[in-house]
DNA sequence: CAAAGCTACCTTTTT
DNA sequence: GGTAGCTTTG
């Protein structure tokens, strides 16, 4: 697709100059109107007082502190529109950033929704990384790269870390690469090159070679010509300290910088952008415009450092603040319930949010007696709530830590309630899709070590470690990327005659494949790369579960191929931007963690496992101290602003911890929760073992709604059994294995389906389960059916969740 | 070279 | 308690 604003047209001498924007729409109309004199653009008109005033502050540093739900993305993009109707500067003058991929498509559409096809002229929207690499081709040869680098993702990291490690003789099991890996990008995170490790960390790693294996790494990278995520900003900071006309280049072409998402920054991140940001004699506004909430960061862990919004008026002096406090998404209670909770964090900008609208239903806070009764409490109440109208789609449960989805996951295959898991492995990630790329790497670039050694003996062709060495020796001996070492070594005597004659055949191979590079489109070569190379075939007689769905994945990838002009262009940009959204059709309630929930928002939000040590979280705690306990806290105040109408908060008594039952203390952030906006209630079962130790009886907080029946029953019981662990945990055992209590739950008569419903399939017939893999059908009940897997045993499940097979 | 056996993990995750 | 990743074994 050609570029209408393409660099080169940016760096036309005039384009200081902003002329007015050729395109139609109604940035372009709105200009024409204001031009005439009409008057404020209706876009602008459409905003609230708060959200005008940011999107008209367009001279100088601009801080927009955008609570949750307060219309964020509606100002940034609003603000882009209106940059461009007034001529301020066009469209590729403007720098917009975004943290991914998803968050910067979104604005890329809305924006040409608002401004028309001006916005397909912004090629300076993006994420940090996928700028920092267009940045970072331009100028490759100064940082020791060449243009066409490739990215590496954590994978290939890995394995090179390996080789460095082992290079230098260290073990690689006392000092992982894994490790190492962290550890570097944590370096990066902060903007550090090796050499300004600080000397205590540098010792740290492998009795202080760490920076030395920092160094070496960095080389290494440079002769694969390679960069790693965190590359593509620190090279991209380091390029521009020591090149000031290139950084004074990219001050004078971006006249308008916009930040989404401020308080997730990292270091690099920061000091790339205050360096963008810089006044110069072209630009002497710091035209910068961050958006954030500092109470929603909660990617410290990984290197957001949440003080880079807190210090943002003393970094940009003179800077408009402005909060953005009316929620258009919460009812009362529930927005008033967050604002009380996050109030306990110290170190707040502070910000009150508040809606015009309904009190709405109280947040409701269960207790329960162990993670099993908590997903059967939920899962009943969704099928409630169903029965009343509720969409599955605007249902959400948002647990703490992967593990907890597990429960839900079986609860919701029993009750046949279609659910999906948000945040699995990524696309890209899976082992199916790298291999894929790795021969496809392997033709388009030839030096590709990392690509080669992947799929050198996959699928298995016989060749082992012992001649991935030779190879190796010859071709750091010669330094010569390892195909070639590969292509000369079949010449001699060197390899065995088996694993030489085995070379010789998967070079020959892809000799006629890079052959056909120009000769044919590339989706279609990428299909016979995969059947030729028996890559496919490897797949088609794996029996296992998920060898179909990766056979799929492979369609998709071939699939996607399409959307880019060549090989080249397609392998460029996948490491960045590549993810499957499985659109699945149908129904399907959200489980996800609530870091993946950031920015999402649902009608019905379950927030389980509210209790000490796993919300907060234990480890959080110990690491970080308050800091962790106060992101923690900003955890469970993004959990309950994702919810609309309704958030429904549990807390188990008992949770199996590491295969323990352990008995758990309701979470403190309970405690912080407003009485006045909270409802206690009676868990559905009504089967109480006690609360534990609660902390509940902190009545100056708590105070007056904690008198329904369950809690004055509950506070009995609690008297009764005091915290004697053996007593809980007998109890649990009982319970828990009694099958009484589960109160006649046959599978059968929770089934949401109804019977008259004409299955697709019939008795006898195989299908697959995502799950549960292939199976046959051995009753059909309208669209319940009841297979037998071949695995995992006979099993009732719903008709959508599987294919046939 | 693949299956079985053993050990060390066990919060959150984008690019 | 479950599992991934590695080592041992057949």
């Amino acid at each position: 697709m050609a570029d209408p604003f393409s660099l080169e047209d940016a760096d036309e001498p005039d384009f200081a100059r902003a002329p007015a924007p050729r395109e139609g729409g109604i940035a372009a109309r709105a200009q024409a109107a204001m031009r005439a004199g009409m008057g404020v653009p209706r876009y602008v008109e459409a905003l609230n007082p708060e959200q005008r005033a940011a999107v008209e502050a367009l001279d100088g540093p601009v801080l927009v502190l955008a609570g949750a739900g307060t219309g964020k993305t509606r100002v940034l993009t609003t603000r882009i529109a209106h940059i461009i109707a007034t001529g301020r500067a066009r469209a590729h003058e403007i720098l917009a950033v975004t943290f991914t991929n998803k968050a910067s498509r979104e604005m890329k559409e809305r924006i040409a929704a608002l401004a028309g096809p001006v916005a397909e002229g912004m090629p300076w929207l993006g994420t940090f990384h996928a700028i920092g690499t267009k940045i970072l081709r331009r100028h490759a040869e100064l940082v020791g790269l060449k243009s066409g680098f490739t990215i590496l993702d954590t994978d290939d990291q890995v394995r090179l870390l390996r080789q460095v490690i082992q290079s230098e003789n260290i073990d690689d099991k006392r000092w992982t690469p894994r490790a190492l890996a962290i550890q570097i990008d944590n370096w990066k995170n902060r903007g550090l090159e090796p050499s300004r490790v600080p000397a205590g960390e540098a010792e740290a790693f492998a009795n202080g070679k760490g920076r030395h294996l920092y160094t070496l790494y960095q080389e290494r990278l440079k002769i694969l010509n390679a960069a790693d995520f965190g590359d593509l900003l620190l090279e991209g900071l380091r390029l521009l300290r020591e090149h000031p006309d290139i950084l004074a280049e990219y001050q004078r072409r971006f006249r308008y910088i916009l930040v989404d998402e401020y308080q997730d920054t990292n270091t690099v991140q920061y000091l790339w952008l205050r360096l963008l940001a810089q006044p110069s004699a072209e630009r002497p506004q710091r035209n910068i415009c961050c958006v954030g909430d500092d109470d929603q960061s909660i990617y410290g862990w990984r290197g957001a450092d949440v003080d880079n919004i807190l210090r943002f008026e003393k970094d940009f002096p003179g800077a408009t603040v402005i909060r953005l406090e009316r929620n258009y998404r919460s009812t009362g209670h529930i927005l008033a319930a967050a604002a009380h909770l996050i109030a306990h964090n110290e170190g707040r900008l502070g910000k009150t949010l508040f809606t015009d609208g309904e009190e709405g239903e109280k947040p409701t806070v269960s207790g329960v007696w162990d993670s099993e009764e908590e997903a059967r409490t939920i899962g009943e109440d969704i099928e409630q709530l169903q029965r009343k109208g509720q969409s599955l789609d605007e249902v959400a449960i948002l647990v703490r830590a992967s593990f907890q989805m597990r429960e839900f996951e079986e609860r919701f295959i029993t009750l046949g309630l279609p659910y999906k898991v948000i945040g699995g492995p990524r696309f890209y990630e899976r082992a199916e899709i790298r291999d894929a790329l790795a021969y496809l790497r392997c033709v388009a670039q030839p030096a590709d070590d990392l690509a080669f050694e992947r799929i050198f003996n996959v699928p298995k062709r016989g060749l082992g470690d012992a001649t991935l060495q030779i190879l190796h020796d010859h071709a750091r001996r010669q330094k010569i990327p390892l195909m070639q070492a590969a292509r000369e070594l079949i010449e001699t005597e060197e390899l065995k005659p088996r694993p030489r004659q085995i070379i010789r055949a998967l070079m020959d191979d892809f000799a006629r494949w890079s052959s056909q590079i120009d000769a044919k489109p590339h989706n279609e070569l990428a299909e016979q790369i995969l059947e030729e190379s028996g890559y496919t075939d490897m797949w088609q007689k794996d029996r296992s579960a998920d060898a179909a769905g990766r056979l799929e994945n492979l369609k998709e990838l071939v699939r996607s191929m399409e959307e880019f002009p060549d090989l080249g262009g397609f392998l460029e940009h996948i490491s960045l931007v590549m993810d499957a959204d499985n659109r699945e059709a149908g129904e399907r309630l959200s489980i996800m963690t609530l870091h993946a929930a950031k920015g999402l928002e649902f009608e019905t939000v379950y927030l389980p496992g509210w209790e000490e040590g796993l919300f907060p979280h234990q480890r959080s705690l110990d690491e970080q101290g308050r800091a962790g306990l106060e992101e923690e806290r900003r955890l469970a105040y993004v959990g309950i602003t994702r919810a609309r109408l309704r958030a429904k908060i549990y807390f188990a008594t008992n949770r199996r911890i590491r295969g323990m039952w352990q008995t758990t203390i309701p979470s403190r952030f309970l405690d912080e929760l407003p009485a006045a906006h909270v409802d206690v209630v009676e868990a559905p079962q009504g089967n109480y073992g006690g609360y534990g130790v609660s902390r509940f009886n902190s009545l100056d907080t708590f105070g007056s709604s904690y008198n329904t029946p369950g809690w004055q029953r509950a506070q009995k019981n609690r008297q009764k059994n005091g915290n004697d662990n053996s007593g809980f945990s007998e109890r649990g055992q009982a319970s828990w294995s009694n099958p009484s209590r589960r109160g006649g739950q046959t599978i059968e008569g929770e089934l949401v389906a109804k019977s008259s419903v004409v299955s697709g399939f019939t008795k006898g017939v195989r299908v697959f389960h995502q799950k549960f893999g292939p199976g046959t059908v051995s009753a059909v009940d309208g669209n319940k059916l009841t297979v037998d897997f071949d695995k995992a045993g006979r099993k009732m499940v719903l008709e959508s969740f599987v294919q046939a097979a």
